[in-house]
DNA sequence: ATTGCAGTCATACTTAAGTACTAAATTCTT
DNA sequence: AAGAATTTAGTACTTAAGTATGACTGCAAT
């Protein structure tokens, strides 16, 4: 890396020594115009100038959330019904089986019964596991 | 942004012919070393390049996904000890009591002094509940 | 029409989770 | 060394979670 930075400046210090050169002997040339020599001299060192910036100036880092999106396919193969999944997300957001039963208006022993379904199809025994694999398989956000 | 753009280039070329004027004046002028002229003008044409190159280039982004570290302090602020947090972590990975107290070769009644413990540093009512809450406070990776 | 799925609810039960203490040994800390 | 905090473990209990089974309804496809 040091190798390298020190092999660009060579280069780049090499060049501007080749363009001074160009400079001052173009004065006393007359076929080729000054004004040419001059321009195209400001238009290489300004992509030096670009190059070089491009180099020095540190990057942006920005931080990115992993995409948050449902496996819709994963869903079906699983054969999790929507209801299934209203209370998947709801035991994932920490709630009791009598919260999410008073939630979605239905008894406790219906979400019980969702409950169930839910742990064979997931292929877990508690709502903890449930959780965890639900969001490996991205079935919920 | 239109406008800004214009203005910054019209600001430009009139930096630019200035320049040329400069540049050409002072070849006729020998109080000034043209030598010395040449060497502004190509460092403020590199300077300029830098400044386009900036506003040019897109940036270099370099995504990182977000930062996954315990927050230690507020572990500490909790009160919460060494093996709390072992249980604690244990919790997350979907383990039930039972199998916490075997992977730590201690009795599940231990289990549940720490479990409860937590519950209140935590002020969670339950398991599912602890782990998003020790989640949002970075307790727990 | 009947077949099947989704959703609902109930009962009865077992197991796990959680609470509220008490208490002892151990390990830091001062 | 003394005190504080941690870790361990127990008993006795309450509550929540989870299982198994059966039953009823509505709805859509065959």
């Amino acid at each position: 890396m040091v190798v390298k930075t020190a092999l660009r400046f060579g280069l780049i210090i090499i060049a501007l020594l080749i363009l001074f050169q160009l400079s001052n002997a173009s004065l006393f040339i007359p076929d080729i115009p000054a004004d040419a020599v001059i321009g195209l001299t400001a238009v290489v060192l300004i992509a030096l100038g670009i190059y070089l910036g491009g180099n020095i100036k540190k990057p942006k880092v920005i931080e990115v959330k992993p995409t948050l999106v449902k496996d819709e396919e994963k869903i079906k193969s699983l054969r999790i019904s929507a209801r299934e999944l209203e209370v998947l997300q709801l035991i994932s957001d920490g709630l009791s089986n009598q919260e999410i039963g008073e939630k979605l208006f239905i008894s406790e022993s219906t979400i019980k019964t969702h409950v169930s379904n839910l742990f064979v199809k997931l292929d877990v025994k508690r709502r903890t596991q449930a959780v965890i694999r639900a969001k490996e398989w991205r079935i919920i956000v």
